[in-house]
DNA sequence: ATTTTATATTGACCACGGTCATTTTTTGAT
DNA sequence: ATCAAAAAATGACCGTGGTCAATATAAAAT
């Protein structure tokens, strides 16, 4: 059982990744071809599912790595310690997931992971999303009478309702920020 | 401006869902396609795209059918006043949405509307559901520091995350009920 | 009845994601 | 250097959702 990886896969795969993601600036995602990425790699259409399953793995690539970076930034900052400190630092975590529809929906259909067992790059952003998070909330004065994972937990899917409410026709008279801080009050202070 | 529709339309729109319905009781959702519908119902298809935007909008209508008729025996029983009830009472509402993960994804996508100022049946379904909790919260002996709208809004949320929650890898220790259960406990549940 | 106009239906056609048998390239053994 | 086996790349091909100019049918006007 010998897999000796060809150091041209990983020159392909980066020729792949470089060409989607030029692609991808000019256009967004949601107007993404695969023919027109490989066309940029200078690569066949079946070299491109050699190296990612489908289309939406390219994808989950991506946007993960997007996802990533917004975190990076968000673990950067001092952290924060209130209520609207939360949404502000989570703010370009927020505006990455729905700088598009169609990232919006790819994000929810991969929050989970795919298949039982094989966890993909935007799951582990959620976990990581979790995570931060209930960090934050240890340390912040929040309501204290259930754990830290739970309240984050909370603040997940909270978030994730806000911005779907977003694209919501019946909901579109409250901003995201304003639905948010509405639930995230309720949700974390301390009642009594 | 005259627009005299025709009989035989709503003949084909009817012989298109039954078709459709049929098709989906053998293969579920997920398998169905458009030409073996328009087979069954005997038309071309285009007819099936005159009759339905795309492959979505038909979707949207028979499970959102599905759904009315679980939220209407969810309104027809007794008001359900304690967190464990309530679950019990959504039961066949959320075994509608999560039957198949298809049927998920899509629900979640269309939970919103599709397009501004163009509400959809589905979204119409998350209001309703929205609406019948908010009136079972307003009876029984929930917190009362923050509005009733508020705390339906929660519900829905903290249902979505237990339902995708169910299709990760990472979070498949905990059942969906024990998992929603805990969220609205501590949700719902005046503290002091 | 006949003609005109609005409305429905048709099916050949396209776009695009994805597959797979075949060919090319790399690697390692001799 | 030569050859055999493994790995990677190729592009013709397929499935399926969706389009649209052409055609057929129904309703309204004469």
């Amino acid at each position: 059982m010998q897999k000796t990886i060809q150091k041209r896969t990983i020159k392909t795969r980066a020729k792949l990744l470089s060409a989607a993601e030029k692609v991808i600036q000019n256009g967004g995602y949601e107007a993404l071809r695969v023919e027109e990425v490989v066309k940029a790699a200078g690569v066949a259409k079946g070299t491109f599912f050699a190296h990612f399953h489908d289309k939406d793995a390219l994808m989950e690539i991506l946007i993960a790595n997007k996802l990533n970076a917004c975190l990076n930034q968000a673990e950067a900052g001092t952290p924060p310690k209130t209520v609207p400190q939360i949404i502000a630092a989570l703010e370009p975590v927020h505006g990455c997931m729905t700088s598009e529809r169609y990232v919006f929906d790819l994000l929810i259909r991969y929050s989970g992971a795919a298949a039982i067992a094989d966890i993909g790059p935007i799951a582990y952003c959620f976990e990581r999303y979790f995570r931060v998070v209930m960090l934050w909330l240890e340390a912040a004065q929040m309501r204290k009478d259930v754990p830290s994972e739970l309240l984050a937990e909370g603040v997940q899917a909270f978030a994730i309702q806000a911005m779907s409410l977003r694209y919501c026709a019946l909901h579109s008279a409250t901003t995201f920020t304003d639905r948010l801080e509405t639930y995230l009050d309720a949700w974390l202070t301390p009642t009594g």
